[in-house]
DNA sequence: GTCTATATCACGATAGAC
DNA sequence: GTCTATCGTGATATAGAC
């Protein structure tokens, strides 16, 4: 493959995303992806062979840039509640700093059924990646909890909560502003937003002795 | 409007929520949503002036559900803690009991820039329900802060954390249940969510003196 | 590797019979 | 209120020149 060709792919990537971000799959055409990339239709379809393999190769470089940066931190030596914080902060950046990205994965987790991702390499290297964060980040929960540095509780549970708030947060778009009351993706807002999901994680996961009222259900 | 018209509004409303649920707006045509509803495309048109208002009226009826049953415990009266836990029962309930409803908002959220929803009245009621949701727990969360039953937190982040938690669970479909290693609408299944949210969020917001590293920032 | 031209099909929406 | 028929448009994908 020579420049040329890897550049017309970056190219045809980025302006996917961006594409597949707000509007989702099935509503982007190949012709609106080819002239916003700066082509001709026919032209794109010499790069990928069809709209299914050109959208699953757009989430497997999402989350192979999600992946680089969260699993290196799940081997550092360190106490599982610091790896924990620095694994949050490295998710957050992962999703500040390509705004289109949480909204891109958060569809690519439903608009899994309208074809089959498995059927296409490019949709088998997203399910792994996608199934070695989760599992990662499940691992350093149990480690945590295992020595005592987090109180017992459902990992897997927690990875929801964890993962709901955070591509949730950077995804709310307009609803999240609104909310917020300014930006959500200013350096501030970004900072703020790590502080409050690691601060949320402190206090809930901390181990501590039993009192008598904990875990109530109504 | 007499039975029959009322009873074919229900049925499309009915269909087209799981449909668009699961494949999104752009995804889903009328004529295959006409034919799941049991009658001719013209015939949709004929309850529906365009698929845009059909859409938003959908999107309206969830929002209806959801509202209906979380307001009234806003203004019950216990403690904010009581309420909270309440509150979230109820969320999860809506969810759990209308499978496709935690996909359609979701969705949603992403999808109002392929229309501007304020230019149909269903969309200016779908959004008004949602502020009154997002408005009604932030509040709540503010009197539990300010009564000194929660630690001092931002009240919308948590908002933003609590809708994450509970909308990306009950949406994540396949790889949530993967992760859980059993299904996730499952009596049981729910009843575990339920508890493992009160349970965070009462270790999360509990008020407590502070100690040397709370809140501490990698 | 990019283009024009084309094939085939589905889309949202409308007209008008019944 | 439901139907058949149709309009105009845009969809994915291919063929083949350059």
């Amino acid at each position: 493959m020579n420049d040329a060709t890897a550049n017309s792919h970056a190219k045809i990537l980025e302006v996917a995303e961006a594409l597949y971000a707000r509007r989702g799959f099935a509503g982007v055409g190949m012709r609106e992806l080819a002239e916003a990339a700066g082509l001709g239709k026919s032209s794109l379809f010499h790069h990928f062979r069809s709209k299914v393999q050109l959208y699953l190769a757009v989430v497997e470089r999402v989350l192979a840039r999600v992946e680089e940066r969260v699993q290196p931190i799940l081997t550092a030596h360190a106490p599982a509640a610091e790896r924990l914080d620095r694994w949050i902060d490295a998710l957050v950046d992962a999703f500040a700093e390509q705004p289109a990205s949480a909204r891109l994965l958060l569809r690519a987790l439903f608009e899994e059924d309208e074809f089959d991702a498995a059927d296409w390499p490019e949709g088998q290297a997203a399910e792994r990646r996608l199934a070695n964060v989760l599992d990662g980040i499940t691992r350093l929960l149990q480690q945590g909890m295992r020595a005592g540095e987090f109180r017992a509780a459902s990992a897997p549970h927690v990875v929801q909560t964890l993962i709901g708030a955070t591509i949730y947060h950077f995804a709310s778009g307009e609803i999240g502003e609104r909310l917020l009351g300014g930006p959500l993706l200013s350096a501030e807002a970004v900072r703020a937003r790590k502080a409050e999901m690691k601060q949320f994680l402190h206090y809930g996961l901390a181990a501590r002795p039993a009192s008598s009222d904990e875990g109530g259900q109504s």
